[in-house]
DNA sequence: GATGAATGAGCTTTCATTCAT
DNA sequence: AATGAATGAAAGCTCATTCAT
């Protein structure tokens, strides 16, 4: 009889798992969440069998994805929390390496379907949730220090945080990534406090957004 | 006389060949590029072999309906110039109305396979392009008027506008309405004359985004 | 009410369905039986929709051609008996002259499904055996004036001339003809009488083919 | 060790190509190249999607099956030359032989789109370039031997050749099957020496008919 | 455990035939 | 009566998933 409820997978298995997942978020930022899944296979050097031997099938490959990124999102949300001097310097380096950092599967995730299956997985659901309250005490704190503007909630963030995860397109990769770095900081402008216009609507807290 | 080039296509066609690209317009926006064909076609109310008459593959289907929609932006970019007062408000107004307006195929272009289909389209380049010069004009206009900070250009303002055609997913629609408001009035507040920050690189202009 | 009981066609249509089967002729004879109508029609220079109000069905216009053609055969048979001097020589110029004549829709028949189309058909059936008895009047007669050689049978010359019927294919049309007419020769020497060697089986007779 | 090139297939994977292609050959023989795919599959025992993969479409298959036919008839023509006391009785049994023996593919290749498709594919070239030299090594020792009358080539043979290949098409088999014979037979006994008919053009040689 | 072969459902596209104009 | 548009069944091909090696 094994000990570990969830016998820790072997060396090579776990290194096969890592693999895949790394090859999978990739593949998915580049082609969409329905690229063959042979060709993840083929990208993470390993058969088919042994993709479907370890998620047992496209959905599961997805969630798995989804989670390993958002654990990823919420260590960085954290760090720059502990990191950075300001409330608002935090929320700002946020928008910043997020980004660069995941420009990745969340492109996937625009997808309809992609959606659907991530919405509720419970592992997902926890980390979103997680990410969600540590946002949101970025946001209180950075308004009460008076750097954000006050008409906006953890959701509007969130959801601009959510546009800029889109990858650009363009066929020349140095003005794409130009191109988010100011759209980025127009964004943030726009974020600073004293702004010129109301914002129609009520600010949309991190319920808001389920 | 008579004599139109291109035999103007019988009523019955028109109406159909409309149709399908109306409901194309919808289905890809909803579904991505990638929807059964059959499932256009259903929703158009026409057979799959009325839907192949027109539309020769999905590729051409796509750069129709890419067609149409450019048109419709482009339209409302000159009305917009021509019924605003300000440069600055008719550049805001396109950013507002474009968004309600084409929340569709633009998604779809999302997808690096549409957007392959879609570039290389010597009628929808054409439009893209006098889109732009239209862009490029509102912004140097606003800029001269002391609204538009001067540090953008026309490429930067199709980004984000691009950006922005991305409609947001949410389970409530309300809620998805209500945010993508206020992330154009954000974004809007970030490109306003006097701003705080720098921004990286330099103004992209028309011809930057290729 | 009117009179005849074959209400015989109006100029305009009759001319038309003379346009359809010599353009399905050729085609068929280019394209094989499988060609789409839409093609046939074209090449007619009529509408499919004028094509099926003439023929009910591709069957029916398959069976059409046939008899076209069979009649064709069976008029240049009967023009080579009363214009050769010899039976011989009626069986010579049969052979070459309905290859370059009928080079077409024989090949289509090679399909077994236009095969079955037109092997019950009573019209063909009837024009076919009116075919083979003039056949085996000319071998009948060859034989005895001594230049056929005996072992045949009218069913040998058949196959032989069937043989013929499929078109060579070439890059070089005129190595294509050339080979044809070497073809053609090589046979007839093989069918003169005093033949070096003794044929297996027995003489095919006109109801040996059905 | 190991390291064959072309890792030689699994022990199932080749036995149902294998299959597959002794399926292709029967079925094109029988109905022609255009047999549904799924014909072909469930006649070979396997699922459609076996053959896909074996053979990426239509015209892979038809060209693997064309390689083997040639390479059949090759072997065939090697083995008369090698064990016939003369060429004369070689060229002979290559004709009659061949016949039973391939009266499959051959026929598919009737049909302007499979040649089409054959045409370029170099293996098969190859191999129709190495038949072609034994053909007209065979014609030349014939001829030298005074058996086979002088002014034909390779290409006439080879002409006639690929005129019996089509398989005769009859009600009765065993008719089909006498009167294939008697017509080789027949053609054999023109191609003999002294034969009272001077050929039109010239002899036609292995490059004449590429 | 890993691999890649086999399967078959599902989507794309074509085309015979019908029917509105 | 002629035309060409619409339809839908059928064929080609792809790929998720299962299973033998």
């Amino acid at each position: 009889m094994s000990a570990d409820p969830q016998i820790p997978l072997r060396a090579d298995a776990r290194r096969n798992r890592d693999q895949i997942i790394a090859a999978a978020r990739l593949i998915f930022a580049e082609y969409g969440p329905e690229v063959p899944m042979e060709e993840i296979a083929r990208s993470a050097g390993v058969g088919v069998g042994t993709l479907y031997r370890r998620f047992p099938d496209r959905e599961a490959l997805i969630r798995e994805v989804a989670v390993d990124n958002f654990s990823r999102v919420l260590q960085d949300a954290r760090a720059a929390i502990t990191e950075e001097p300001t409330w608002w310097q935090a929320l700002v380096r946020l928008l910043y390496q997020s980004v660069e950092l995941h420009l990745s599967i969340q492109l996937a995730m625009l997808s309809k379907k992609a959606l659907e299956i991530v919405k509720d997985d419970p592992a997902i659901t926890q980390l979103r949730d997680d990410l969600l309250v540590e946002v949101d005490t970025m946001v209180r704190g950075a308004q009460e220090e008076g750097d954000l503007r006050p008409d906006v909630g953890a959701g509007d963030v969130a959801m601009l945080f959510a546009l800029l995860l889109r990858q650009m397109e363009s066929r020349r990769p140095e003005i794409a990534e130009m191109s988010t770095a100011r759209c980025i900081t127009i964004m943030i402008d726009g974020l600073r406090a004293n702004p010129g216009t109301p914002l129609p609507g009520r600010p949309l807290n991190r319920h808001d957004i389920n």
